[in-house]
DNA sequence: CGCGGCTGGTTCGAATTCGAACAATCCTAC
DNA sequence: GTAGGATTGTTCGAATTCGAACCAGCCGCG
């Protein structure tokens, strides 16, 4: 076998080390996120996540699919995650709508008080961790990386099936 | 309130897109790997990674605390992932070692044969969803910027308690 | 030697996640 | 209008993860 088959079955050694090290960094860095949302202010980091994307969204609410979408989990953990906030009361559900099956979510002012009391606390968590490494450029590199990272997905999405070499080495 | 209020307590709205982006990129890469990996090859991301890193390692095999480190997971994640291939006889514990409270994991025979039949496709996965979308330029700054993201990580854990504002804003 | 502190792994219970199955509703085409 | 197909949310069971508690073996110091 040549070289340019272990290529192309396996990764050249510095890709394979940036991809092995993406893993890693991105897997510490939702650790510490959420250990010191945890300690500090007893709630997940996808709870942390929804009360965000509520308070950002227009009129403080947004829809369950919409919200999974956001916070890029399955149907089913966002109504659980929804049916905990609710029962802290930081968040309200409204069926209110022309849709009769779709379930609006809403932050409430607890709950907006809760995200604003943690926020500042993770906030610099993510600074010091992430955000203070990048100056303007990279910030821009990164961006225009994440924007085709993003496509890439998408498009990936859109083609469900078959793609790549499947279960190719057989 | 004026503007510095505003972005000492939030980030700045091109920032926090940049984060936010982060997040999701990550998570929709994740859940990409981890479905396809179950649907081809009936193997969770966590038992592919530790396949991968014990063909890595020299001998092909690794003490469990490495093992735990490198895919950056708790201890007993680990200790139920290896017992699992283990019973799969993807790989083998030894006690052998002058340390008698350590265990090394070994790669077998067939876990290599395995962890090979599985890489092509997650590994074209890989490049298709991240890796093409950089150029050489782009890999050394994401390397670059990895590098810093995980310097702050070893530093951030070096300093267990009490950085950043903590409960500030109550 | 022998006592504390540390490290390596396992076990346990709790929390969270996922996907598949389901029920209800909407929409489109005929 | 109405059947068929897609979309929305929920429920359920299975799998996985975490952290805390725990045991065992290592190490340094008296």
């Amino acid at each position: 076998m040549g070289a340019g088959d272990f290529e192309s079955r396996w990764l050249a050694p510095d890709v394979n080390a940036v991809w092995t090290r993406f893993l890693q960094v991105t897997h510490r860095l939702e650790h510490q996120i959420d250990r010191r949302l945890q300690e500090r202010h007893g709630i997940t980091h996808t709870q942390y996540e929804i009360l965000v994307r509520l308070a950002d969204a227009e009129d403080r609410s947004m829809r369950m699919s919409d919200l999974a979408d956001s916070i890029v989990t399955a149907k089913s953990a966002v109504t659980y995650q929804v049916n905990k906030l609710s029962e802290l009361g930081l968040v309200e559900r409204f069926k209110c709508d022309k849709d009769n099956r779709g379930v609006w979510v809403k932050l409430t002012d607890p709950g907006l008080e809760r995200l604003e009391q943690a926020a500042p606390c993770i906030l610099s968590l993510v600074r010091e961790l992430f955000l203070d490494a990048i100056n303007c450029d990279q910030a821009a590199e990164l961006d225009k990386l994440l924007g085709t990272w993003s496509d890439n997905l998408d498009e990936h999405d859109r083609h469900p099936i078959g793609d790549g070499p499947g279960e190719a080495g057989a």
